[in-house]
DNA sequence: GCCAACGTTGGC
DNA sequence: GCCAACGTTGGC
């Protein structure tokens, strides 16, 4: 079982609204750049869990934990006109983009800043921390995981 | 709202 | 294939 990070931006989709949803279950829709596509595409399982973090927002940092519930499948809002990620350069017979399933496991009991994530010279590997990164979707090593979520 | 750091696009 | 221009991300 692997594990990952997965950014949203709060005004969009936060992990309140995953906890609201029907089943607690959505499809992570959206990611338009290659290297998250891959990752999600290729190497996410059922299974596989996942730190949600909250970006672009008053305090950016990991809220929560959910788990992957169903493999890739292509991103049908990119085949939509009025979708405000739609990519005319995406087909639903030619996908460009593809998404997971993910089921909500459980808040934490705080924030776990990146503020405080940085601090930690035990994560300086961790992408998330690292200078100028912009990847939404990244992998979590087994004893990164285990670090940051002995932190809550 | 600013802006640095990226990724993408497209002319050549 | 290079690279300038442009668009986006996301912390601050």
């Amino acid at each position: 079982m692997k594990y990952w990070l997965m950014k949203s931006e709060p005004s969009e989709f936060s992990i309140d609204d995953l906890e609201r949803v029907p089943n607690q279950t959505e499809h992570w829709d959206g990611v338009r750049n290659y290297q998250a596509r891959n990752m999600m595409r290729d190497e996410m399982k059922i299974g596989d869990t996942i730190f949600f973090y909250h970006s672009n927002c008053k305090e950016p940092g990991i809220v929560g934990i959910m788990q992957v519930c169903r493999e890739s499948y292509p991103d049908f809002t990119a085949h939509d006109p009025e979708d405000k990620h739609f990519d005319p350069k995406s087909s639903a017979d030619n996908p460009r983009w593809f998404m997971v399933d993910i089921r909500f496991i459980r808040k934490l009991s705080r924030t776990i800043s990146l503020r405080e994530l940085k601090a930690c010279s035990e994560l300086h590997e961790l992408a998330l921390v690292r200078r100028g990164n912009r990847l939404s979707i990244m992998p979590v090593s087994h004893e990164q995981w285990d670090f940051i979520l002995g932190l809550e």
